[in-house]
DNA sequence: GCATAAATGTACCGTAGAGTACACACTAAA
DNA sequence: TTTAGTGTGTACTCTACGGTACATTTATGC
C-alpha cells in the first residue's frame, strides 16, 4: 500500500467543503488537489470517473449523515417531540449555525442538478416524509404534519441561503428557533 | 449605427436566464453567445468588463425590477394589506410559480457571492426591511414584524430550493400560499 | 526478500475557457 | 458624400481545464 495512508473515506470531507465553496462547476481539479493534498493520480485512482464520482461520493457521504443522524430518528424515536428536538439540534451543528450551506441545496438550484437528481430529490424527499412522520406522531393531522414538514425544510434551506447573503450566520439561528417553536407549539398554534 | 439594433439592455433577459440555468462560473461566454446571439465582438462591445459585468447588469436589472414592483409597493402603498398581497402576486409571477429560481439567492450560496456582494446583500436586505415595514403598519408588533419577514423571505427562498430539488413547482405554490396567509392572519396568529 | 497490488507523482493531451485585436458594416448627422 | 461613431464577425492569444498514461514508490502477506 501507499505512503501515505490516505483512503477514499478521508478526502470526502475535504471534497464536501470545496464544492461547499466553489459550487460543481467552478471546483476545479487543482482546487480540489490543493485542499485533498492528493494528485490526480491519486484522486483518479480513487474516483475514476473524476469529478462526477466525487460529487456523487460527497453526496452520498451526505445523505448517509443525515439518514444515521436526523432521519432515522425522527423515524424511529418512540418520542417524537425528542426526534424533533435532536432534527433541529442536529441540523444547527451540522450547517455550523449558519456558517456552512447546504450542498444538496446549492446543487439543486443551477443545472447541476441534472447531473445528481436523484440524489438531490431523494435527500429531500426523505426529509420531509420522516418529519411529517414525527410531526404526526406528535399530534398533527395527517395534512397538517405535511404541510408544517414542507414548510420547516423550505424553512431551513431559505435561512442558509439568506445566512449567508447577509453574511450573517445569527439569521441561520432566529429563523431555526422560530421554525423548532412552531413544530413543538402543537398542530392547534 | 449596427445592422441588427442591439441594445445593451435587450440582452439582459437572455443574460439572467442562462445564468440562472448554470450559475455565474458554469456559464460560459459560448453559452452566453448562444443564448444573446450576439457575437463576442457586441458582448464585449456592451459589456467591456466581460462576464463580471453582464452579471451584475442583471443582478441591477433584478434589483430594479423588485425595488419598482415589489418594495416601493410594500413601503408606500396605503393599505399594506395589499401590498402585501402584491408583493406574493408578484413574487408568484416572478418565479413562474416555482419554475424560476432567485438569480440572488443562487449566486449568494457558494463564492460567487463573494464578487457581487453588495448587491447579493443589498438585495435581501432591501426585501426584508420593506416587508417587516408594511407588516408593522398592518398591526405586527416590531419585533414580530422583523421576524415575521425574516421568515417569509427565507421561506420563498427554500421553496424554490426545495421546488426545484423535486422538479415540483407547486410545492413552490403551496409554501407561498401558507406564507401569505401567515402574514394576512394578522400579529395575533 | 519477494511478489503483488494499492497508491502516487509527473508529464502529457486535446479542448474549451475568457478575453483581445481589428477590420468591416452600417447609420445618421454634417 | 463624406465622416464619425456604433455595432458586429472573425481570427487570434494564452491559459487553465478535465482527464490519461505510465513509471515509480510503498506496504503487506507470503
Amino acid at each position: 500500500m501507499p505512503r501515505e495512508i490516505a483512503e477514499r473515506c478521508d478526502v470526502i470531507p475535504a471534497l464536501g467543503e470545496a464544492f461547499r465553496e466553489h459550487g460543481f462547476a467552478g471546483c476545479s481539479l487543482s482546487e480540489i488537489t490543493r485542499r485533498t493534498g492528493l494528485g490526480k493520480g491519486s484522486l483518479y485512482h480513487f474516483f475514476p470517473e473524476g469529478k462526477q464520482e466525487m460529487a456523487e461520493a460527497v453526496l452520498d457521504d451526505v445523505a448517509n449523515w443525515f439518514e444515521t443522524n436526523v432521519f432515522a430518528i425522527l423515524r424511529e424515536s418512540p418520542d417524537p417531540g425528542h426526534g424533533i428536538t435532536k432534527m433541529f439540534e442536529e441540523v444547527d451543528r451540522y450547517f455550523r449555525s449558519g456558517k456552512r450551506i447546504c450542498l444538496v441545496g446549492a446543487f439543486a438550484l443551477d443545472d447541476t442538478r441534472d447531473r445528481f437528481e436523484t440524489r438531490v430529490n431523494e435527500y429531500f424527499t426523505a426529509w420531509t416524509r420522516a418529519l411529517a412522520d414525527a410531526l404526526k406522531r406528535n399530534g398533527f393531522a395527517a395534512r397538517e404534519a405535511r404541510e408544517t414538514a414542507e414548510d420547516i425544510v423550505a424553512g431551513i434551506q431559505g435561512a442558509l441561503v439568506l445566512a449567508r447573503s447577509q453574511d450573517d450566520p445569527t439569521v441561520f439561528t432566529r429563523v431555526l428557533k422560530r421554525l423548532r417553536e412552531r413544530a413543538m407549539a402543537g398542530p392547534d398554534q
